[in-house]
DNA sequence: GTGGTCTAGACCACT
DNA sequence: GTGGTCTAGACCACT
């Protein structure tokens, strides 16, 4: 998988690490128990510090997207992806809040809205390879 | 308007306060051309830092939502609220892309996602009193 | 609150600084609210480096005994400690369990393994200052 | 004897590898003087690295739990387990400790804390095949 | 070779 | 002044 990365983005580098292994797994690019790269290895591809790696893997590893065995490495989760539990609903929400009041200020209807989500859902899905 | 704070969270305040205001204006608790309190006195009514309260109010400034008037104060731009530029669909797509990345991986549908969409949209303007 | 670190031992600094904190507010010296020192402080306190004093308060933070303010710096969780979780209960099995097999091997009774229990607890409790 | 390892866990596996056979000797599954799988065919059986067997083997030893002969290959110890030595106080004091800590921290009484305790013992005793 | 821990040191965001 | 992020580099534990 490409991993992707704006160093100019105010996104923190470990954020913008944890998104795009979660899109990967989203589009079906990350199978679930397949193998990823080593915290050392990814740092020197993509040209960051092994802690910074090091920070995103253990964040995944503690929302339950991937497993850390200390020898075989990282995988992503092979039994199941962690599911939507009510703290992930209130995250959500918040999340969401403000990105939808900025776009009624700006005169977005709800169905512009819609659309623009079903737009990015469809991107994401589009590549899909399917992922059980 | 009642502003509310999370002075646990990891938001900055600066950015609590704007997405308040913001939602002021969507929901039409704050009217276009309405006053806004002062710095001093916003700062000293939620208690929070004047600095806090001015890079806010800088920041919805630069993005066109409120005007500064050295004598007149601040207040909601009167005239009409900033469009839908490339630049905001950018940074909005930026934004909903992991959230929705993330949805999708939890195994929430298109379906349950849009109506989360629909149900924040909703809850937003439900309180309006008319600004549409 | 003193901390007492051992260099040689194998448990992580993170560790025992932990153990420490737990332990200052079991035993009332660390109150509900109270603050602590900030990282950088602590950090030269102790002679650690800050990102070892790091990884225990997001530790502890995470685990919910202490609240993270990015300005006023780090205070004991001032509403109520963490309860008994079903997942703590099940920690507390997977810790205490080879420590009592230890027990018995070695010819421990179980009264002796309760004495030393009780023990241990009189000791926390004994400085203990109140707390509620 | 069944072995019963988890291998996502950040425990050891040796030291689970000791774990497993300290808490057999506890509960009388392995008597003393019993043989114990060789090295590689304990290692083949429960999968993991001769090594990882071979250091948990060298620990049991070194503490006087088993003996490991060149010919014989590896047995329980046959005489008598290791006592209560004043070093395995305070190595049981130190594991206890923070283990008790948190407990307090969490509300759990002393009297919850005993019968936790108990339980693990009865838990571990309660298969006993006879070795008291 | 893998991740875990720790250090030293820098710059940034927030208030 | 506070915590957050990132780098560079080292040694260790585990298999």
């Amino acid at each position: 998988m490409i991993i992707q990365l704006d160093m100019q983005s105010d996104v923190p580098i470990y954020t913008q690490l944890m998104n795009q292994i979660i899109e990967g797994i989203a589009r079906g690019d990350l199978k679930l128990g397949e193998a990823l790269p080593s915290v050392r290895g990814l740092a020197s591809d993509i040209g960051v510090n092994l802690h910074t790696v090091n920070k995103a893997y253990n964040l995944l590893k503690q929302e339950g997207f991937i497993q850390i065995h200390r020898q075989k490495g990282v995988v992503i989760q092979p039994d199941a992806m962690p599911l939507v539990t009510p703290e992930y609903e209130l995250k959500q929400h918040n999340q969401l809040r403000p990105i939808i009041a900025e776009a009624i200020c700006r005169g977005m209807t709800k169905e512009q809205l819609l659309q623009v989500t079903e737009q990015i859902h469809k991107e994401i899905m589009h590549n899909e390879k399917g992922n059980a």
